[in-house]
DNA sequence: ATGCTGACTATGT
DNA sequence: TACATAGCCAGCA
């Protein structure tokens, strides 16, 4: 079995990746959806993306973080290892948020990226 | 200290 | 649009 990430402890290292990680994604605002490779960038970590799903991956259950709402760059929701329901659960919590799927299961970037500056509306 | 794995992305065919 | 390949980093055995 592949070595299945442990959540960073209750005790998040304030340096470490992971943190800096966790720190962007909870300031994505409800229905809107960021990249991981975005999520990286604003963590510092460009080009990093991968980390991003591993730190979301060991993310303990019932965190308070939405990582529901990190996806793919193709728009579509990333399959985890730790079981078929959690992709279906997150494009259940995004749909709730108001966000569309096609009927390909993708969301439209442009739509619902979240745009950090100045964004749409305001 | 070394090697393997993994919620990815960009590029080429 | 879909599949294959290479590059990236951190954590665990």
């Amino acid at each position: 079995m592949p070595a299945r990430v442990r959540r960073p402890a209750a005790a998040p290292d304030p340096s470490g990746s992971w943190s800096r990680i966790y720190a962007v994604v909870r300031r994505i605002p409800a229905g809107r959806v960021a990249t991981y490779g975005q999520v990286a960038a604003l963590a510092g970590l460009p080009g990093q993306a991968r980390l991003v799903g591993y730190a979301l991956a060991g993310l303990p259950d019932g965190n308070p973080l939405p990582w529901h709402r990190v996806i793919n760059a193709a728009g579509r929701v990333s399959t985890r290892h730790d079981g078929p329901g959690g992709s279906v659960l997150q494009r259940l919590r995004l749909e709730q948020e108001g966000v569309r799927f096609d009927a390909r299961g993708r969301v439209d970037l442009a739509t619902f990226g979240w745009k950090r500056k100045a964004e749409v509306r305001r």
